[in-house]
DNA sequence: CGGCTTATTTCGAGTGTCGACTAAACCGTG
DNA sequence: CACGGTTTAGTCGACACTCGAAATAAGCCG
């Protein structure tokens, strides 16, 4: 019951948030550009804008001349307003990294973790630990630092948690990650405990690396996408009138376990047929085990790397026979997305689908081409993602960065100190 | 550049829409309610609902009787404010429906289109001769009539058609369906050349009934939905955040044509291995044949009847082997848009998902649950759907209603004579 | 330095919602 | 049958917001 109910002050912030976000999104831009772009009167941009000046959330940025008349004075996003912090919790370890309120990276600082199946606690531990060191200083390692002394944890805006499972909203956000063993964690409350104060965001590490794309990537400015990511497993984040699907409990883009075989392979989900099995790393080193019959790789990555140079050196190879199945069947499956959700554009990214793309894009393409219907299929682009696995961190941070942006840079800022 | 920019005016007209779909939707309630399920104070709730008395679309409804103060009397959508044309434009003929304001049915006409693939002038011709008779009276076979004589057409809120085929929204709607042979039909222009009068609005055939479905039917209330539509062909209308999902170009929602079985039996999209091919009554139809060695039968109704009851009668048979595969199949395929959509509710509809629905529907959800992964499984219920294909006039008479409500009752009337 | 051009700010008008108050409508009771 | 009591509906003043038009600011050019 309350995404009824106007009043006359949400208009304002409502107005506040367009300018915010036009301004963070088509970079400077005087007060005459905003009237024009965003459709409000100059007179409402000036009054606006005064506000936004007087809360530090907008910065003067130069003047451009002008021919004969006023410069116009540009605007823009003031990055000092305050810092943001992205969090990846990867399977593997634990990525920390400092933005300003831009979205420009100033530190980053990694951490491994030590289990396959981290507990929760340590979890917690290590990120609490990298975000209180992230906030005292550069690495001593990078000699005479980055020209920024400490922050005070008082400026951070938000942080935002990219993690390897379901982030369900109900009241707090639960985390369940099968793959790493966590089910209905609390991270948030668990964070706040450990002593990490400012507002806490989590997200699905997909999500949040398809985020990124949107952002900076190659689905920038598009309104109807998917994000295909394949690395060991496959899934895909949909994105419906420019943000991120969740669904109905936030598991929405599970599309790594959609039949592509009725019947055929098993997959680790328990399922048979899943497209993960067949196109997933794993799944596809697996079946390279058993062309050649020799054991699949330990290292994914060395595996599917040495598949595709054993294919390129020769083509009429098993190797290459594989490659070029597995880039039909990718092709199909990307072609089912197509047909039932009509995007604008798909990004196959991931790094087994990076390096796949790179490799067989063309035929990938032309897969799509044969499964999916002539209309929706000649008005999309498939294409390979701009932005690597390290994105996941900077679309974390996007996560309290949106939320400024959506609420116009109002109020909700738990720690205290900030006029605004 | 209009999503943005909002004036005090508009507040007021989203209040009305706030309070007219709620009045529509919640039955008849008191002021009083409406502040407290709204949010909106008494006192707006007084003067806008004073406005909208004015304007005639809200009517008193009688009052409750209190215990001991003053009675609240209760409000409504007016009925009488004006009247809703539904039309379903199908593959075998036109059907028209005269709805009041509140979305009763007052009267139907049906007409068989003589030609499979006819022109679109001719049903053109055939609607709007159809408009006009149900305007003007209730058919003469009817004894005495409705009680309700002929309608002027100046108090037509609006004209929804169904059609059988994709609406592209590009300034004007075009419509494609290959199935009857249309390819860009900009068929609301054609209808105003044949001098229909109000707003025409053109939807996908499946996505009115889906929206029916919405309104009153297996997925009222629900936010997050799939209607899955089995009968000769299959497709489906994803539901988001409430409303039926278009994707890019409007052709979002072609599950019939997903893989189900990678290289698997032709399709007439020229695909292989699509679900249509699988479960689709024609398929279905041609499996039997293939299976049986007897041909197929002309009639589909017919022949999946007789398929369903061969079954029932025969446990072992080669029929009742037939139908669980495809409801095997179809639970797979329901499966993958839990997986990737994570809705709240699958509904599942069309004449022959209907049947084979009645016939088999544990063996189809069981084949979801194999399918789709556990947790989306458990947060989402599959039903069958509550409304017969006749649901497509329903659902289209509910767009113009639909877009009364969002414009909270203002303006965009083109006939003249009425005072709001 | 004064006109010219262009960008920004100011001002008054028109609308909006909201809280507090007042008016209306019905009940029960002496 | 009048009179409190109670609940619902309408009214009024305060405050907030945008907008168009006019005024002001800030450069350029001759």
């Amino acid at each position: 019951m309350d995404s009824t109910h106007t009043t006359t002050r949400d208009i304002r912030r409502r107005n506040r948030s367009v300018l915010l976000t036009t301004l963070f999104k088509d970079g400077p831009l005087s007060r005459l550009e905003l009237s024009q772009v965003t459709g409000l009167s100059t007179a409402t941009v000036s009054t606006v804008t005064a506000d936004l000046l007087a809360d530090g959330l907008v910065a003067e940025a130069g003047q451009v001349e002008s021919a004969g008349g006023r410069p116009r004075v540009l605007l823009r996003l003031n990055p000092e307003y305050g810092y943001l912090i992205g969090v990846d919790v990867g399977e593997t370890g634990v990525t920390v990294e400092l933005f300003d309120a831009a979205l420009t990276r100033l530190r980053a600082i990694e951490r491994p973790l030590d289990s396959v199946r981290p507990e929760p606690k340590a979890v917690v531990k290590e990120v609490a630990s990298a975000i209180a060191d992230i906030l005292a200083g550069p690495p001593v390692e990078e000699t005479e630092s980055d020209g920024l002394g400490p922050v005070d944890p008082a400026l951070v805006i938000g942080i935002g948690i990219g993690v390897p499972g379901i982030v369900e909203e109900a009241g707090t956000a639960l985390v369940h990650a099968p793959t790493i063993g966590w089910h209905s964690v609390a991270l948030a409350e668990l964070l706040s405990e450990a002593g990490v104060t400012p507002p806490v965001l989590l997200g699905n590490g997909a999500r949040t690396q398809a985020q990124a794309e949107m952002w900076f990537g190659a689905a920038k400015g598009v309104r109807h996408a998917v994000i295909a990511l394949v690395g060991s497993g496959v899934g895909a984040t949909v994105v419906t009138e420019g943000s991120p699907y969740r669904g109905m409990s936030g598991s929405a883009g599970e599309w790594g376990h959609t039949t592509l075989v009725y019947g055929g392979r098993g997959c680790r989900c328990g399922a048979t047929g899943c497209v993960e099995a067949y196109v997933g790393a794993e799944g596809v080193l697996a079946r390279l085990a058993e062309a050649t019959g020799e054991p699949a790789d330990d290292d994914e990555v060395a595996g599917l790397a040495r598949l595709i140079a054993a294919a390129d050196a020769a083509p009429e190879g098993p190797e290459a026979r594989l490659l070029d199945a597995v880039a039909d069947e990718l092709g199909a499956a990307i072609g089912n997305l197509v047909n039932i959700l009509n995007p604008e554009r798909v990004v196959l990214g991931g790094w087994a689908g990076l390096a796949m793309g790179a490799a067989r894009l063309p035929r990938i393409r032309f897969g799509a081409r044969r499964q999916a219907l002539d209309r929706p299929y000649h008005q999309v682009s498939i294409e390979l993602s701009h932005l690597g696995p390290d994105a996941v961190a900077l679309g974390a941070a996007t996560l309290p960065l949106a939320a400024l942006l959506a609420r116009g840079g109002e109020a909700p800022r738990m720690a205290p100190g900030r006029p605004g």
